[in-house]
RNA sequence: GCCGGUGUGGCGGAAUGGUAGACGCGGCGGACUCAAAAUCCGCUGGCAGCGAUGUCGUGUAGGUUCGAGUCCUAUCACCGGUACCA
């Protein structure tokens, strides 16, 4: 059906067919040469500068995506343009292989996640071939793997030991029919995806990496990173949220354990009127067993999932415990109340309640009528208990102070902090504390495919690490997916073994690892294929990273928890670097128009962009779109990530099939920045066809003209001086935009103007055709890292053997080809443009004012005015204010 | 809810406080062709004008500046993350 010759080489069959464009032949033969060079295989090499350039590893989902393709084009571009400034460039490729979909896809298809993710490797693998990438093969793994694996788990029980790795209960959700745990994702509308149960929170047992040891270093850190975009930095402070205040003991009547809370704004103690702790807080649990109405809140506050956007949209709730606290300063008793916006993993699960100057706090005091006390006032304002006014929580205002407060009247937030730590801290009521956002780390998941814990659990001994000599212990693959549960937790006998410590019969661990946990130290493992500990002494040549590519929806997590992993393998004496990679690149995602048609009962049938022909008005906007095959409307349901649920991806493998891999590299570097979101046009790869093609034509057509002897810079004409100089203005700018700004899409825009430049350039002189041919030559090396194939069998055409491109340096600015005799200056009456003159490039400040104030055009705008000011931005601008 | 980001012609985007709309797509007109495709040439932000040109214009409302798409304040919409999707 699908005949490449009709659609992606117009010119087969025709006259200009020997001379044609046929980017599979052209992309088959450069690949082969490439594989038979191995060419991008690489070694340790102390002469040469390094550059690791990582792009983040797929997970196999079954087939490329069009996220994917920017992805590693990206990487790709960089990784050849840095080879051709001379770099030792590694740049590497994996799978990031264990995870949910597998699983759910043998539960669908009744077919072992291992087999699934297998055959996808095997598919992906191929498919990323066929794109060219200059990727060191022979590093490649699977995260899969027990040689992978293994290490993970070493680093484990060695963790275990040191006290970083530890277990303790923390609440998940729970599906009452299926029985087991689910992910946040698997939870719509606070039910199972699979059984629409009302999901339940349910507290188990789960281990934990003390990251939290790490929050000051990882705070630190981000200071040590220019390299990183600030959105990322400020996302990532925020997460670890650091905040100083005092930890405040309460004495509870008729209990013998204080209930503590950590606060930043002690300065408002005296306005506490009620404490708030959270549900699952062993107060509010004991106070439940003897008041039903009190259990059945809890019980109803179990209800629903425990992601923070379902917790922190609900509606504020609370209910009275009956217990009181003793306020440590004035002793006077103030409720203690249950409320759904206290969190028992932040924190101690329990806050002091100062509602009138804390917002949340004022709008549940005000639905539960609990007192509201003013502590804090500015000049000019009045305190008014029934709305909120901003200034109530600004502890920045420099006219705040506290009020209504004893002996911190009158005194500011800094100086009220003090006094109030220093009273309680000499009664052992409170201390400075540094309190962080930032949670601990939990790895444990209730699933199958993933890598098995490595603990031994004996009832006489706990928990026991597995030794080392035993490791790794396996997942075993060759499983049967019968039901939701994991295959080793249905498998009485896996479990069962011997405790290591005192030999009796024990159980093993069938929670697996967290996937982020493969992901957060693949980077290093890449450094020292083969190694027999997780990295070697080669990890210390090739880290940190130089650049990482990859979305920007890993600003936090993924990228936290490398830089986490990064430290215990630098205080494990694997690597020597603080920090896992100096540069980052958050790519945008990949978007597309969707289509869809409605059907009677109200769902919708969502259609391929493939299949749709978009209809405009004579105005060229989009009235409506017909489905191809039938000539009738479809709706249009706009433009929204790339989805298998919207049925708007677009395949890349098609997409290659039809105009070859080099056009789809092009468009997904040109049609946007690379940190913006990219809309997929099939309309624009044309366009990039289109300008290969161009491009093709010229270097061929140059080619078949007879000799031309080298440029001779002296002897150029206006013209082939102009081109000349486009040139090297050209190189400059493709220089800085793929180095240093990363602006693929302004470096593409400034070679299509040279090629623009060149078809308009017919000289056919002989300093004219050597002119063609530096421009030419240089084009060739500069699309290079774009367009790799294509260069290669350019630079072939026009007289050179065949060889690895990224072996030659990189085109050489001349500046003397650069230098202008004149410069265009705009000139503007009052901020606005009225006209624009040439002035030599030799011509001063003075110089420019005078000729523009002669200008006619600025005379007839300055006609009654007096001339009061005169700005002049050298080689830009003059502006003439005048009034 | 909270944290971060984005908003410019019909569309993707360009403009690193200095001529808004480079480059590409789409559209319109023309050349070539028996015809079509491909290719090539010209035009293409709105309004007014035959035109030269004028005028308005970067989500919305203010502000700073000789000069603001760019900086500041407020606001709206959309996107990403929110700790078990990866």
């Amino acid at each position: 059906m699908q005949n490449n010759d009709e659609q992606g080489s117009p010119s087969a069959g025709t006259e200009a067919g020997e001379n044609a464009y046929r980017p599979q032949a052209v992309e088959a033969a450069a690949q082969q040469y490439w594989a038979a060079e191995r060419a991008y295989e690489v070694t340790e090499d102390a002469s040469r500068p390094k550059f690791y350039c990582l792009s983040m590893l797929p997970y196999p989902s079954g087939a490329l995506h069009m996220g994917h393709v920017r992805n590693y084009t990206i990487g790709d571009v960089i990784s050849r343009f840095q080879r051709m400034q001379g770099r030792n460039v590694l740049q590497p490729m994996g799978w990031d292989a264990f995870g949910l979909p597998a699983e759910n896809a043998a539960i669908k298809n009744r077919t072992a996640p291992a087999k699934w993710t297998y055959a996808n490797i095997e598919h992906m693998r191929g498919q990323l071939k066929s794109l060219g990438y200059a990727i060191d093969w022979s590093r490649e793994f699977a995260t899969c793997r027990p040689d992978y694996y293994v290490h993970e788990q070493r680093m484990f029980v060695r963790l275990m030991k040191k006290g970083i790795a530890y277990r303790k209960n923390s609440v998940v959700n729970w599906d009452p029919v299926d029985q087991t745990v689910l992910a946040n994702e698997q939870v719509i509308d606070g039910r199972g995806w699979r059984t629409g149960a009302l999901v339940e929170k349910r507290e188990i047992p789960q281990w934990f990496l003390k990251i939290t040891d790490y929050a000051q270093e990882l705070l630190d850190g981000l200071d040590t990173l220019p390299g990183w975009p600030d959105a990322v930095k400020t996302m990532q402070r925020n997460w670890i949220g650091r905040s100083e205040g005092l930890e405040i003991h309460f004495a509870v009547e008729g209990e013998a354990e204080p209930l503590t809370v950590f606060t930043t704004r002690p300065d408002t103690l005296m306005g506490v009127t009620f404490v708030s702790i959270a549900g699952e807080h062993p107060l509010a649990v004991k106070a439940a067993e003897s008041n039903p109405e009190l259990a059945a809140f809890l019980s109803e506050l179990r209800q629903g999932g425990v992601s923070e956007a379902e917790l922190e949209t609900q509606e504020k709730r609370g209910m009275a415990t009956g217990l009181f606290a003793i306020h440590p300063v004035t002793g006077d008793k103030v409720p203690v109340w249950v409320a759904n916006f206290v969190l028992m993993g932040y924190g101690t699960g329990a806050v002091m309640a100062v509602p009138g100057h804390d917002e949340r706090d004022f709008e549940f005091a005000n639905k539960y009528g609990l007192p509201i006390r003013q502590v804090i006032a500015v000049d000019g304002e009045s305190y008014d208990a029934s709305h909120w006014q901003e200034w109530y929580g600004d502890k920045t205002r420099a006219d705040m102070r506290v009020v209504n407060s004893g002996v911190l009247d009158g005194k500011n937030y800094r100086e009220a902090f003090d006094t109030i730590a220093e009273v309680l801290g000499k009664d052992g009521k409170g201390e400075r504390r540094v309190n962080y956002r930032l949670r601990d780390w939990g790895v444990s998941r209730q699933r199958y495919w993933g890598c098995p814990i490595p603990v031994i659990r004996c009832a006489k001994c706990g928990d026991v690490p597995v030794p080392e000599d035993q490791l790794p212990v396996l997942l075993p693959e060759d499983v049967a997916f019968s039901g939701v549960q994991s295959p080793i937790k249905a498998d009485p006998e896996w479990r069962k073994t011997s405790c290591p410590e005192c030999g009796g019969a024990a159980e093993r661990e069938t929670d697996t690892f967290d996937t982020f946990m493969e992901s957060s130290w693949y980077y290093a493992r890449y450094t020292s294929p083969g190694a027999a500990e997780q990295v070697d002494a080669r990890a210390n040549y090739w880290l940190p990273v130089d650049q990482y590519i990859g979305g920007i929806e890993h600003a936090i997590l993924h990228l936290l928890y490398f830089r986490f992993y990064h430290k215990l393998m630098r205080d494990a004496g694997l690597v020597q670097s603080d920090e896992p990679a100096t540069n980052l690149l958050c790519q945008g995602m990949v978007i597309a128009e969707t289509f869809y048609r409605e059907n009677a009962d109200g769902s919708k049938d969502w259609i391929n962009p493939a299949d749709v022909e978009i209809q405009r008005d004579d105005k060229a906007r989009v009235v409506g779109a017909l489905l191809k095959a039938d000539g009738q409307p479809v709706a249009i349901g706009g433009i929204e990530k790339m989805s298998k649920s919207k049925n708007n991806g677009v395949d890349p493998q098609s997409m290659v099939g039809k105009f070859g891999a080099d056009t789809v590299r092009l468009f997904s570097m040109f049609a946007a920045p690379p940190e913006q979101s990219l809309e997929w046009s099939e309309a624009g790869v044309e366009g990039m066809a289109r300008f290969l093609r161009r491009f093709w034509r010229e270097v061929t057509t140059h080619a078949s003209q007879p000799d031309h002897p080298v440029v001779d810079p002296a002897a150029l004409d206006a013209g082939q001086k102009a081109l000349r100089r486009q040139l090297h203005e050209t190189i400059q700018k493709v220089g800085d935009d793929f180095g240093r700004r990363h602006a693929f899409n302004t470096a593409i825009a400034a070679l299509m103007e040279l090629l623009n430049a060149v078809g308009k350039f017919g000289d056919m002189s002989d300093q004219g055709r050597a002119v063609r041919h530096e421009v030419l030559e240089a084009m060739v090396l500069l699309l290079n890292p774009v367009t790799p194939h294509l260069s290669h069998a350019l630079w072939q055409v026009l007289g050179h053997p065949e060889t690895v491109l990224e072996t030659l340096p990189w085109p050489a600015v001349d500046e003397s080809a650069l230098v202008r005799d004149s410069l265009t200056l705009a000139v503007q009456v009052n901020g606005k443009l009225r006209a624009t003159i040439e002035v030599p490039a030799s011509a001063g400040k003075d110089e420019a004012e005078a000729m523009a104030c002669a200008h006619p055009q600025v005379l007839a705008y300055l006609e009654g005015l007096t001339v009061r000011k005169v700005i002049v931005v050298p080689g830009k601008i003059v502006n003439i204010v005048a009034g």
